[in-house]
RNA sequence: GGGGUCGUAGUUAAGUUGGUUAUAACGCCGGCCUGUCACGCCGGAGGGCGUGGGUUCAAGUCCCAUCGGCCCCGCCA
């Protein structure tokens, strides 16, 4: 009688059997996927993590072990040891990785029984409600078990790469300071400090900038962030991070780094060579061609400005337009038949959603265009904007007239829309961007001041310095971003390591000396006590694994993710908490 | 904060212009079956339509509110 687990241990994995280990004895430990109970001869598929096996169990091996057999139902789980066999001739299952053979099972455990699980594992779509509130079931499914194994070896192979280059991985504290700026903080109240809060945080930011100041040379981790803003399908409130920085090294350096990590990441996870050194666009090329700071460029269909040619248009929409300050653009979908009249109207709609009051259209003709605008157009307007599009006949053009703003966003995300509809998109293609040239700071209507678009410890191009008072907008930030398939999967830069320049960016940002000194004084203080020159870099690990696995959503390269109301289904989190908890807390809820 | 979409047996879905006891498939339970692999055959159980109001002789079907899932805008240095 076999002793399961003490002594006779599971010898291989189910997936992992094949012809050349036929006629050895195995032990095998795991999930009932399916059986098929004919009354003699009963057969089970038997999964583990690696995969599936058929298990067989003959009547004649013995009354006990057929008769705990017929037991088994869905997701039980089994011990068998068993001999590996060829299949009978004509019995292979091609649809099996492991088809060719089965294991004729001599002694059987149940080790454990299962109730009827609340959905099959199939490849069926199950609501993701359900799914998410069963998520340890949920998690059976070897599309997910894909993901995560995915997942684990781009960890594993970051690792590898940052230490064959002398990294060093620091962990930075959870429990921090609250920081102005940028997203908002999930605060954690203090018991001690009653009254005070701890912010666990949106990165690590500051301390690997000290990590810096202190002679550390280059760090990286693979770190949780948390940030309480609301979720879509690649964000959730607490993600993971390659965290990266370098001391000593101008942008050159970390990209070229980094394109490193690119490379032997994706060689490591899918066997793909990634061709250096990666493409880059500067912010304004990308903003100008494609409306987006994360331009997929896996296809063309860039955006034309147009405004020069129908500023005096005697369609009075796009003079008005020109006149106020703002742009007419336009993007052509090539050979766009397949766009049914119905489709452009919907599009007006679709990019209503990004503010654009219109969407002008026009159908490219032999002699002239299908549009509602045609008749308002003069003849060399028609020919220009035709020229400006190399537009032929069959063609679509779509124009946006309003701010530059509005016209970038509108555009930018129709592109994106009109290259899925019309399977422009190679979703086997890798198509890496750096994004380069950011602006240091962008005006914010809301809150009636300069904002940082990267943070605050972002170097500006040294010679744009003497905008920084006249015309901060312009300034430029040493910052870069990596897109990949129109994606930002990181972003990061060099950092100021002189106080003086710190202290510039603080007074464009009205960011008064005494805030700055109550919010990052430490950090100033670093950059007094020879604060080498420094930048870095930061990965999102989720998206990476995103695009590498191909999934649609965020939350299956995600072992246990949160709803949209960043809600977890199956601990009930977030959740009230007794009143002795709040008192030991001095919390009250007011609302 | 806003826009859109969905919610009907365990699961996935169907349910006409409001009209008898709310359908189907898979799953489940029982029986039969020694080569199946989405096994097959026979039989059976299971929901009152997310929740709460309202309109109506009559409500999955119409109206209002509310809860929840998903997508998006804002937000995300």
């Amino acid at each position: 009688m076999a002793d399961f687990l003490t002594k006779d241990k599971r010898t291989h994995y189910c997936g992992n059997l094949d012809i050349s280990m036929a006629s050895q004895e195995v032990i095998l430990m795991g999930w009932a996927h399916r059986r098929r109970d004919h009354g003699g001869v009963i057969f089970v598929d038997l999964r583990d993590r690696e995969g599936i096996v058929q298990v067989v169990f003959n009547p004649d091996a013995g009354e006990d072990v057929h008769g705990e057999a017929h037991k088994i139902r869905s997701e039980f789980v089994l011990a068998v040891k068993g001999k590996v066999r060829k299949r009978p001739e004509g019995m292979d299952n091609p649809a099996l990785k492991t088809g060719e053979i089965e294991v004729i099972v001599s002694e059987l455990e149940i080790m454990n029984e299962s109730k009827t699980p609340p959905f099959s594992f199939d490849d069926e779509e199950i609501s993701e409600n359900v799914r998410l509130k069963y998520r340890y079931l949920d998690l059976r499914r070897p599309a997910i078990q894909r993901n995560l194994f995915l997942r684990s070896r781009l960890a594993a192979a970051t690792r590898r790469y940052f230490e064959e280059n002398g990294f060093i991985e620091v962990e930075t504290p959870f429990l921090g300071k609250s920081t102005p700026e940028g997203a908002r903080d999930y605060l954690v109240p203090s018991r001690i400090s009653k009254g005070m809060f701890y912010a666990l945080p949106q990165s690590p930011q500051i301390f690997k900038q000290l990590l810096m100041v202190s002679g550390f040379d280059r760090y990286y981790q693979i770190v949780k962030c948390f940030r309480d803003e609301d979720l879509r399908a690649d964000r959730q409130p607490e993600f993971t991070q390659i965290d990266v920085e370098m001391s000593f090294i101008t942008e050159e350096d970390i990209m070229n780094m980094m394109e490193g990590l690119m490379k032997a990441i994706f060689k490591a996870c899918l066997d793909k060579d990634i061709v250096l050194p990666l493409p880059r666009l500067t912010y304004a090329d990308a903003i100008s061609r494609y409306g987006k700071d994360n331009p997929d460029v896996r296809f063309g269909m860039e955006i034309v400005d147009l405004t020069a040619i129908v500023k005096d248009s005697g369609f009075k929409l796009f003079t008005e337009v020109a006149a106020s300050g703002g742009v007419i653009k336009a993007i052509k979908a090539e050979q766009a038949s397949a766009l049914s009249r119905k489709d452009l109207d919907g599009l007006k709609d679709f990019v209503a959603i990004y503010g654009a009051k219109g969407l002008a259209w026009a159908k490219v003709n032999a002699a002239d265009w299908t549009s509602p605008i045609f008749k308002f157009l003069k003849p060399e307007e028609v020919t220009g904007i035709a020229k400006a599009l190399n537009a032929k006949e069959g063609d679509i053009i779509f124009f946006v007239a309003d701010t530059p703003r509005v016209v970038s966003d509108s555009l930018g995300n129709l592109r994106l829309n009109l290259g899925k509809k019309l399977n422009l998109i190679d979703p086997d293609a890798l198509a890496f961007t750096w994004i380069t040239e950011f602006p240091l700071m962008e005006y914010s209507e809301t809150e009636k001041r300069f904002m940082s678009t990267h943070h605050p410890f972002t170097s500006p191009f040294l010679e744009d310095l003497p905008l920084m008072t006249t015309d901060p907008g312009k300034v430029r930030a040493k910052a870069y971003d990596l897109v990949l398939n129109g994606s930002e999967i990181g972003g990061g830069s060099i950092r100021i390591h002189n106080k003086e320049v710190q202290s510039q960016v603080f007074s464009a940002l009205k960011l008064s000396n005494e805030e700055a000194r109550l919010k990052f004084g430490f950090l100033l203080d670093a950059l007094e006590y020879g604060a080498p020159p420094h930048g870095g870099l930061a990965f999102g690990l989720d998206r990476l694994t995103m695009i590498m696995t191909g999934a649609e959503s965020i939350r299956d390269v995600i072992a246990f993710p949160k709803t949209q109301k960043a809600a977890c289904l199956m601990t009930d989190a977030p959740s009230k908490v007794s009143i002795e908890q709040l008192m030991e807390l001095s919390l009250k809820i007011v609302s």
